[in-house]
DNA sequence: CATGAATGAGCGTTCATTCAT
DNA sequence: AATGAATGAACGCTCATTCAT
């Protein structure tokens, strides 16, 4: 909800704001963002940023949303719940990556937002994204049963927290890796590692880690 | 590093301090835990809380410390190393359960001081605990290949991440469904929810998502 | 190194903050003096002060340097390197006098900054201000001597020192005597007190203080 | 006025404390002392020192009045009233130097107590001490004036300032080069460079700086 | 009397937010 | 609407002094 103030702006300005908050709470906490400095960095006075939104807070949920529907629209190109889910990891490598590396702050952002303590407003985030976006991820895999994609024994809430923790800590493993093999600000980890790392992944999901 | 001031001081104090700082420092981030909030509740002032410890920073590390030392005790109880890891998430359900319940600041603490964004020292906290954690892990793994108790085909680090991933989750999920259902104080979760859980889980794990 | 928000203050609130600074610097040393009773006594927030300056260190530094651009613009009326250096002290009498009076506590701070031993910053203004004043002072005299206006059988730097310290004990003398004189606030010693006050100096310091 | 606790104790420990108190209070503003440091240093607790005195303050006066004793027992030795104060300086550089080695903190102590702004009892101290001492010397002045021994057309206070500031200067000098040349625990500059440089500055105090 | 833990007032500094222009 | 100065609550930390044993 940020004022009409903000709206009105020249989209161009608008983008330049919303780019700098977003790099700025995903890289830092949300009490080590200082508003001043993300001002400073857009060329507008700290005033102005107060113009622009109710407070803070309002800065950072604002830039969560913008992330959240910046990440929404890679997946909904295509039509997610009703896709078998192996095949969308296995097949979409190439667009996943190339989101992680678009859209690394909108991602790093979602990551802290959703799943560390340091925003103030877990509860509310939750309330807000993590639950919906939980329940389509349940949805699917309900979807994906019902087709006789994936094992239909366990309890589909499960299924997906098993798949968000194990996916989140890969993405999170390769992008780490990506970040220090580089110097921070390119992002040009060979995209045949990645594949591999993912392939791999997509093993461990599908048939489990015991030795058949 | 506490001073030697904190280790003279009566054991029941030291725990009653101890178990103070541990829950602030387990459900806050580092910048919203106040030192004269923790001096309140010990009902210690806040000046005595700057006997026992240096400072802040030293105070989190003490904390993050005795949290680790508590966990290791109870993983410690069985040679981890030399121990097939499916029987050990299979057979140790009851341990884990009582430790998640007993230890749940000390669990929630780790996961926030290892894996959340705040904290301005967690490149210190990487070097002094978890990467010996992760190599940890990975020597496990890597034995239980050897032995045949999982494949052998896919990047024991790899394996790692999904493992650490996936159960992570899990683990959060059960206990924010435990502090839901109850009024956050007690922890009196079913166990036999916890139980069918856990062996859904393990499942997921050696056989995969995959239908036969 | 003021911020620009204080420099780009209207000249009479940056006068009326300096002013204030230069005198509680200059009436108390450094750990006494305490930022909010400065603030308070210029209608400024506490916050306010550090808009203006980076730091309490920061403020000493500026009010130094002020105080002492100040003293210099007296001094450097006149070609003081050369120049008799006891027709200087002879026939400036009414002009150090109005310094004396005008720069009180310009006169003041600089001494405590120059010659105590608190303050945690002794050697940096060593560095900055002291050396080469008296570096100067020596050349003076170094100068007097090659134009036979004093003796040349001495050490140059042991005249200095004593120049300094003789004339230092002068100065504050008379000036604790206006100051107790008077309350404090008006400095209005009979110039004719002063005048032989000097003129009785420049005699010992000329012919000594033994018999003829 | 250290209580009577202090005054019942064991010569030596009395004597440690003492020269603690000394060499804190000589070698760093009073603000800057710390009495826990002073304590360790005496292995003494904390506590104990406020036993000993009634508080910070008096600490510090009990440490003046030993110093200010200590000096005035080596000046009394000699008749100062009744004695040429040429004479004296010119006849006396060996036992002035020596109490410059042995009463080094003591010296630096006073020199900090009466003239510099560092104390918040400054005035208080001139009452105690300083005018004292500067009485004293105004008296050996009209002794010497009305002996004959040096010049008395001159105000007897003025020269009393001239000479202190003038000494004092310069025995600030040497000491100060001293503690340079040193490693600032010994003490041994060349008495040599010490004698002429007296023997310099006793020229300037008789015979004055202008060249005849 | 000695000890050393306990206390709390106080200071420097930060930063989100408001205000005046 | 934009600016950037002004505000003040809040927090980390220190240290003289008191207290309990």
């Amino acid at each position: 909800m940020p004022k009409a103030t903000f709206l009105n702006l020249a989209q161009e300005k608008k983008d330049l704001i919303t780019d700098a908050l977003i790099k700025h709470f995903a890289t830092k906490p949300y009490h080590l963002v200082d508003i001043s400095d993300v001002a400073k960095e857009c060329k507008v006075a700290k005033g102005s940023m107060y113009q622009y939104f109710e407070n803070k807070k309002d800065m950072y949920f604002y830039t969560i949303e913008v992330a959240y529907e910046r990440f929404l629209q890679l997946l909904t190109k295509m039509d997610m719940v009703h896709v078998n889910i192996l095949d969308y990891y296995e097949n979409s490598l190439e667009s996943v990556w190339n989101a992680m590396k678009d859209l690394r702050y909108e991602y790093m952002l979602l990551e802290m937002a959703f799943f560390s303590h340091d925003s103030p407003f877990k509860d509310e985030i939750n309330e807000k994204f993590l639950k919906q976006s939980r329940d389509f991820l349940v949805e699917i895999i309900k979807y994906n049963q019902k087709q006789g994609f994936i094992r239909d024994d366990i309890d589909p809430l499960l299924i997906g927290i098993f798949l968000e923790g194990a996916s989140f800590y890969m993405k999170k493993f390769i992008i780490e890796k990506a970040l220090n093999e580089n110097n921070t600000t390119t992002f040009e980890l060979d995209i045949d590692y990645f594949k591999d790392a993912i392939s791999q992944f997509i093993k461990l999901l599908k048939e489990g880690i015991a030795k058949k």
